[in-house]
DNA sequence: ATTCATGCAAATTTTTTGCATGTTC
DNA sequence: GAACATGCAAAAAATTTGCATGAAT
């Protein structure tokens, strides 16, 4: 039931490979270390590209797979650790656990409307939604990272079928 | 993995005040009955008002406090009952389980801004984000339900610990 | 009377943690 | 070498389920 279709175009990631250097200074400014088992983890949602999300079972059992071992135990600490450095963010959709992406780049703002009945998703952008989203960071202190319109929605079809 | 199928396509969110006979009916067009414990629940969340979320143990043991005694397994099946029949909503914050809310056509823009690393939340309003979704919904010929703005921040006091 | 819902406890699933060992800086 | 991370297994949460009993229609 989870309608992010993301055909074919997957666009170009244009941030820095993870793998390399960026994870590891990230790491080391909060004093911690670059190690294969978080490249790994890293590297599996970059692969997989922007649009999809993981669980923690998903991840450890597709890191099997490919030969890159990493404990499950350890899968949830990393998953736990990239996202609070901004390098995944967890989905609003509780399909059972929680799930994980790759966050897009900074401050970007990308919108869904979605069909509540056939799960039909269409994006869109909305600058005026960025603006909201930061006068409310502002206006608590907050430091915004990325701000998220769901719009539920009935399509064309599912209006007329109700 | 699990089978999670969710009871079939639900029809659009009722509009009608839950506690009483709106609850009533919604329940007798799907061949289940009304309890106690379906109105207490429901009652609960009106209670609390819209803008506010509560997990299964929280709402078990406000129940409780309350004298009115739910099973935790009986709440687990009424939230998913009430999601699916459009009454409550299901929305899921950084730690923790679960968590659900009054699905309101009254409300339909209400947002969320969330601290990622300590869950810290605030609710605010903004009619700018809803005519943004109202203008996506309308570019594409959906009829809009609700949307609802989740903008991913650091509060104050985390920011300054990064 | 029939069908559906509840409560309880046990079973599952998901996530976290303690600790000995192995790694990174 | 010191601090940190990993793996493992056990513990703790979170959620679901089987079944006998109780309630709603």
């Amino acid at each position: 039931m989870t309608a992010r279709l993301s055909p074919g175009a997957q666009p170009p990631p244009a941030t820095l490979p993870a793998g390399g250097d960026g994870l590891r200074s990230s790491l080391h400014d909060r004093g911690q270390r670059l190690t294969p088992q978080r490249q790994r983890v890293l590297a599996l949602f970059e692969r997989i590209g922007e649009g999809s999300h993981l669980g923690a079972e998903e991840v450890h059992q597709r890191l099997l797979r490919s030969e890159e071992r990493v404990s499950l135990a350890t899968v949830y600490r990393t998953l736990r650790l990239l996202s609070s450095m901004g390098l995944l963010q967890e989905l609003e959709l509780p399909e059972g656990g929680r799930r994980f992406e790759l966050a897009s780049d900074a401050h970007r703002d990308h919108h869904h409307l979605v069909c509540v009945r056939c799960g039909r998703t269409e994006e869109f952008e909305n600058s005026a939604v960025l603006q909201a989203g930061e006068r409310a960071a502002g206006g608590y202190g907050f430091r915004l990272l990325e701000c998220v319109l769901n719009v539920r929605a009935l399509c064309p079809s599912c209006a007329a079928a109700e």
